[in-house]
DNA sequence: CCAATTATTGACTAAACAAACAAGAAAGGA
DNA sequence: TCCTTTCTTGTTTGTTTAGTCAATAATTGG
């Protein structure tokens, strides 16, 4: 039997609870801001998604689903692994270069992993799930021909993986273009 | 004139300080964490150090002067540059896997940078003296033949910092000795 | 030995915080 | 229409926080 219908979107309040998060980190965040971004009550986020923790841990899902899933897909369509490397890697550059990039998520998600098992479970889980897509399509651009027979599929889609998070440190400090493309410069040469 | 001496080490305080900062960051350390850690009491931490943003830059300042400069000093070490690199290396991989390994102070730095523009400047300004060390070192190794002629010095360095922030980053989600070996690995393939 | 100076101690303050409570509002089913 | 269910709004509560205050202790110079 429903009762009173929900005033916002669920989905819509997630994104921007996200957007909150990742710009301020979990303790940073206060629960007025959370009320101010997405416009709810307080007792809504409650009753809509559960305490601060539970809230944010939706938010991780959310984030990966958003974010991590259209890079594995990117990387497993059809046609030149080489090609959807490249095009990964370009994205990585234009997103830690944007003018709104102020880190990754997963640097906060990390934080409170140190006391989640649950949170840390999931993150390993799901770079892992990442890094095995950059496998797969380093594998692919071998067997074409499209990299050098010299790469090592796996052990290189471990470098990428940490190049990527490496960056996203690296351009908080400095957002300097020209040093992101260094970085996938020497990257792109390594698969020759 | 000399009053009341102080009953504690300020150097042994600010490295106390130091290991809770790193450990648990900025916000998540409280005021009574600190005390409990240096044994000062709180009136103590700030007549020595001032108020917690400055207690907390000081900790940074003591972390490079700690960590960063002896990376440099052994980059610039006199024999082989390579040798050096490579010392360099090894000790990247047995920091991050160490079992007391929780993070990078640096990380915990760059959220302090997000809203002060000082400290940004102040870790700008460190991480690029590392990178120059690392330069540095790759150009003596280019021309003693130690590393492929090919390797450019100053990417490279840029190449090595960003995948020595990226497994700091990592090894929080999974410390495998053998995720932060790949990695390391293709990093001195990548050198010949 | 006294006075000036600095450190320590413990209590205090005011604000921010997450979370809980309680009363009212909006919907559908009987 | 009325009743049950669910959402919303505003208030409150108890805790934790950084930072301050006031009183005491220890040291040196005179």
């Amino acid at each position: 039997m429903p009762g009173r219908p929900r005033e916002f979107d669920t989905n819509v309040a997630l994104e921007k609870a996200m957007l909150v998060f990742w710009k301020k980190g979990f303790t940073e965040t206060s629960l007025a801001d959370l009320e101010q971004a997405t416009g709810a009550g307080r007792q809504s986020l409650y009753a809509a998604f559960g305490d601060k923790h539970a809230l944010f841990s939706q938010v991780v899902e959310f984030y990966f689903a958003r974010v991590l899933q259209p890079m594995v897909d990117l990387l497993d369509a059809p046609g030149s692994a080489r090609g959807n490397i490249d095009r990964l890697l370009q994205s990585w550059e234009d997103y830690v270069c944007s003018p709104l990039f102020q880190g990754c998520l997963v640097d906060r998600a990390i934080d409170s992993a140190a006391s989640d098992e649950r949170m840390n479970a999931f993150l390993s889980r799901k770079l892992t799930f990442l890094e095995n897509a950059l496998e797969r399509a380093l594998r692919r651009a071998v067997e074409a021909g499209e990299v050098s027979s010299s790469v090592q599929p796996r052990a290189t889609a471990r470098v990428l993986l940490t190049l990527s998070q490496g960056l996203s440190v690296m351009a908080r400090v400095n957002q300097e273009r020209s040093y992101v493309r260094s970085v996938l410069d020497v990257a792109r040469a390594l698969l020759g």
